[in-house]
DNA sequence: CTGAAAGCGCTTACAG
DNA sequence: CTGAAAGCGCTTACAG
């Protein structure tokens, strides 16, 4: 049912109390001129009615919808969680519903989500673009998420300085031979990472940039990485632009029996459910998103209101596209036990010391 | 804008074609006696005008909006992309829309959450109840994804069964001394995997179980489950109800030098994104989303579908309940390399072998 | 086979 | 301060 079970409509306020659907509509938003006492009478029928407004007939009447939809690149990522969480809590202090789109990482499916929300007459969309995707003018407000760097984006975290950041940790730490580790290398946000890690590091450090495959989710055993190796040749950290591969990492180096952090240390991104959880702990780089769904909803609503007014000499809407300059929201980097100092390492040679003997593994 | 940009109407339909918005209607829709001929020209035209139907409009008229919703009982649960992601596919294949709400893990908050989703009008919803509350009358159809065991459950896993799949594999690896661990001794289906996993050992195992806090997300160490002593005290085995507490027993075993699988198995559930991604990959238990999700949208294809009936004597949908016996959707063990015969173990004393001395260890 | 009319529940100028 | 009227875009009996 388009409206709620209570059965009862503004008709029937108004007839219970004689008066018009037009002056019940009046009271009831505050917006027309209708007097205090007559205002109490409304509202007190209405709760005794059970009454609850029609979204459906309120958006026919105005062309607004009350809905956002939210468009995501792959609902799969384990980053989707908080940022649906957060958009979902943000649109709904705004008073809009949420309406989601799964791309499956495929760009044509990420047209026909997008056109499936136009139809359903979303007033606005907050999107995540697949890996540097640019989104072309729909005819509704849109909020792009993704990174500084990225034309056309609305509001993101730093992740520039967020690497930054963790660079400068690691330097603090001592580490002067650093692994990077990407997955995407055409992703801006990766990148963008990368060079706010290498800029923090200094120009001392040494630097090598490893991009890995994604792990196939079937039963065999993942590819390893290499990453004893790695740590024999010196590497004395491994800093990974996602959490998952930070994991990845991490594990690969402890069955190795390479301790983390007295041996080498290991860093991630954003924070995963898993990060706090592992032993050792993951130190990482947080975003704040809450804070970028509040300004990605409030660039909405802006663009939302100013949707009926004249082409404005405020160009900061351009056919619904908010181009104002991208807010940039800080990264918090979060210090945890995988980060180490270097020296334990430094002095010792990299020979991997509990590493089981071929015959002690099992396949 | 309610009516995507695409300016054009059923009116204007009619009027370039002469004919009238009823007949546009019916044409469109095929349920009216259209002439074939006709048909054609009215689709023809509604493509060159661009016409999109604006789903609002039909919405105030049938009473139907073509928006389902979906409450989570917490968003940042690793497990939701999947469910949202499986949904969202299974509803947009039924011509659906998916409205998501979080409740937050807060059980007022799911309430506020299922009110707002009523407010929108949405034709059903699909509900994965915060453990074991039980979801009341809401006045719209409901399919509750939890356990079989669960009174009012629509569809799930076969938890109890994935649980004995899991158990049949220890014991057939030879363990017979096994500690289950779960997060939530009032979860339904953690009870129900426990249970599962214990019948599935067998009568002669040796079972524990360990209920374990979570971990707080701050920075400081998360505290360790003791799982070394575990080994200590003769376990082979480490079952976990869910693949977060896995990856904590993983990398705390890992992490005190005890070797996954040659000393110790450990197992999981619900082959999370990073399950086939650590070193050793995680044997786990996998749900069919998909199939779940299929499921729990036919039910409430159907309950939506009966609403307008009379009070029939069929009695599957109660107050647009679905009551229906629930539907068991079996669960599928996926072995990987964190799992291996207890013989090695066995065969030693459990004594940690490489675990690092305290001077070693940072913090 | 096709059309005229009513109405879903609301809001918004416009009169009084 | 309050009311009568129109209309958002569609669908659904009911006539022709």
């Amino acid at each position: 049912m388009a409206s709620p079970r209570p059965g009862s409509n503004m008709s029937a306020i108004a007839a219970a109390l004689g008066v018009s659907a037009a002056t019940v509509s009046n009271a009831l938003s505050g917006k027309g001129r209708v007097s205090p006492e007559l205002i109490e009478k409304v509202r007190a029928k209405a709760i005794e009615l059970g009454y609850v407004p029609s979204l459906t007939a309120r958006a026919l009447r105005t062309g607004r919808t009350g809905v956002l939809g939210l468009v995501l690149p792959d609902i799969a990522n384990p980053l989707f969680p908080q940022i649906a969480q957060a958009i979902e809590n943000a649109a709904s202090n705004a008073g809009y519903g949420v309406l989601i789109a799964d791309s499956r990482g495929d760009i044509a499916t990420q047209t026909e989500a997008i056109g499936r929300l136009l139809e359903r007459g979303v007033d606005g969309m907050v999107i995540v673009p697949r890996r540097g995707t640019r989104i072309a003018d729909i005819g509704c407000p849109v909020a792009v998420i993704d990174t500084p760097s990225t034309p056309g984006n609305t509001v993101s975290a730093d992740h520039w300085e967020g690497g930054a950041q963790m660079g400068r940790h690691l330097a603090e730490l001592g580490h002067a031979k650093v692994l990077l580790i990407g997955t995407s290398i055409s992703s801006n946000v990766q990148n963008d990472r990368i060079g706010g890690l290498k800029a923090g590091l200094g120009p001392d450090a040494e630097c090598e940039t490893m991009w890995i495959e994604k792990v196939e989710a079937v039963s065999g055993e993942g590819c390893p990485l290499g990453l004893a190796d790695k740590a024999a040749a010196g590497f004395t950290a491994f800093a990974a632009v996602s959490d998952l591969s930070a994991l990845r990492a991490l594990t690969e180096l402890q069955r190795a029996g390479i301790g983390v952090p007295e041996m080498v240390s290991v860093t991630g991104f954003d924070d995963l459910i898993w990060s706090p959880v592992v032993t050792p702990a993951l130190t990482t780089v947080r975003m704040d998103m809450a804070a970028i769904a509040d300004l990605a909803i409030a660039a909405l609503m802006r663009a939302i209101e100013s949707e009926g007014e004249p082409e404005g000499d405020e160009n900061e809407v351009v056919a619904g596209r908010v181009t104002s300059e991208t807010d940039r929201v800080p990264m918090q980097l979060v210090v945890r036990q995988s980060t180490g100092t270097a020296n334990l390492h430094a002095s010792s040679d990299a020979r991997t010391p509990n590493k089981p003997t071929a015959g002690e593994l099992k396949s």
